[in-house]
DNA sequence: GATGAATGAGTGTTCATTCAT
DNA sequence: TATGAATGAACACTCATTCAT
């Protein structure tokens, strides 16, 4: 890469770096497109450089952000088969970027049917990691014979309240630090097998 | 109450009808307020001598029809003791104001502290009525002895996320109809006592 | 029509007599809606109160100006049966409002298919009054025997072509009254019946 | 001219036929500078550095193309001295690319004084062919005593009226080539001597 | 000489709110 | 009290032109 395409690929990363930053203080929709660009440093134009419109700068962070995201995760379950664990370790990494998850939570419902069709395929994905962990679990009787999609809507419904309404749980800090407790806790309790 | 204060009292309930009916269709927060005006059949001015400005028809509208909904859930609590039929007849009023409450839950996020805060404190006086419930529940040893709070966050968390995202869960019709018997079935696995 | 809806009126009339000066001066296509809101003295916005886009406002503005001109010539039509006169009463009209038509006549190709259609049918009915007085005059031997409509493309581009490119053809001044004689003079001689 | 010298030429060469392209298919005042040299295969700054700026791309794409078509003209016209047939021929030659002239015609009008004298002037010189073909016929008496340059003005006027309002004559073909016989046979009836 | 990333003024349009009627 | 015309800041997006590479 020369000089010129490293010095365009640096503006893009300007870009959605600060356009990160604003999603994560107060999410993308409500935000002009020119307060993007100020907080990059950059001329109002030239974010259409980069992004032909609003909707795929969008588009573009959140899938760069949750591909990282994927990629831990995937690392995260091959290395455990413990239901416990890996959602420990599932509720570590999203609070390491608690601020994204919590804007994500909050203006997903609102994105477009597409992007939200693709954020929430991303989660199923996820979703069919502990699928498969638990489905194990049951098969040794570890586990009580819980419908496994609902008990992870449950889950998963219970995360993305938290998140989603973060400001309204905790002043400041982690929601999910504050919870991560009891989520485990009655995710435990769901699963545990009737003696 | 003379002629003139009923006047404006009817005035009032018009506008508060139309931006319930928009609030329904497409939420609040896309919509202009001449639009709201519109519906009502009133001109654009009059809605802000009646609201001081789109915030606060947002509050008072919020309120009237969280304050119908509440009264409606403790007429139905002082009737049962059983967590199973509370939460049936809970979801049974929520699926009758389907579209309300789905876009109530998308938008609630991005409403203001104030706003958030009071609907979420009618949340908890609901949350309350289950909470003693299930703790009679627990003392009777008829449930098992889960933490009431995180069972409950559980519980509002998973039907808010149904309710956000209706449009990905079901084409038409209605998400709490369709997933009313998996949120009970794993409410009951989570209650079902240690044997 | 009370003070309110005259108040209204009179704001319409002062973006339809500025976006006419404007359209005169340098035509509208190349104007910004801002400028024509500045020089009718009222906010940007208000425009968009009155018309809901531009374009909307340029077929209003030329519909209205039209309008005028068909009515002028249908009166003059009824009073001659002569062409020569016809045509000299014709150009009297055009010359009056010169520097709208010539704005109109550089503008014309460049607008949307509706509009077009729209202007060129206004000027279908005038032909239509050429055609009959020339129809006649043939009758009676006054006229050869030349084909109406061609001739009438020939009179129409003719003058369109003056008006379009009036810069081109004056300094300043009216380009209708200097060519006036001999538009009228070619048309006779194209009239001319063999003897 | 030496091998840089060559290229560049080439490069110009390259960014004319693009623009002519382009003319043709929607004229160049519409389209974007950015345009145009993706058509050419160049970079978007190449563009600015063989034509200091969008208007003299247009002055130079439009002479060097008048040009060409003077040159084919002037043949012509040493070969004819019948006016018939000279506009038969001066009719097949504009209709060999219509979609330049028509453009060429639509845009005409909103040009810089400068070009919009630049190519009048080109035009004046087929005028003058015309007028000396015709004034041969007046002293020969076969043409009528008419005012030779209003006539020509008919002529020129008439083809650019239909050229520049083609869509509105014909919905797809040649004009020129519909509308022909009657150009003609109305320049004959324009020049028929009285008998 | 060629590149193409960057610029920034400009575009048509929206909308919560104000205020004279 | 009710009206609705007016406001003007804000919005997403475009484009001719510049200049470091």
């Amino acid at each position: 890469m020369n000089k010129r395409q490293a010095q365009k690929q640096f503006t893009r990363e300007k870009i959605i770096a600060a356009a990160k930053q604003i999603f994560i203080e107060k999410g993308i929709i409500n935000t002009a497109t020119s307060q993007i660009a100020e907080a990059a440093g950059i001329a109002h134009g030239t974010l259409f450089l980069h992004f032909p419109n609003k909707d795929s700068l969008v588009v573009e962070l959140l899938d760069a952000e949750l591909s990282k995201f994927s990629n831990n995760i995937k690392q995260l379950i091959v290395e455990t088969a413990d239901v416990n664990i890996l959602l420990s370790q599932y509720l570590d990494i999203i609070q390491a970027e608690e601020g994204f998850f919590s804007s994500l939570a909050r203006e997903l419902p609102n994105y477009k049917d597409e992007l939200r069709r693709k954020i929430l395929f991303r989660e199923s994905l996820i979703r069919e990691h502990f699928h498969q962990v638990i489905e194990k679990g049951i098969e040794q009787n570890i586990y009580a014979q819980v419908d496994i999609p609902s008990a992870l809507t449950f889950l998963f419904g219970t995360i993305n309240y938290y998140l989603s309404l973060k400001t309204s749980f905790v002043q400041q800090g982690s929601v999910i630090e504050k919870f991560k407790p009891s989520i485990i806790k009655t995710m435990k309790d769901l699963l545990l097998p009737v003696q």
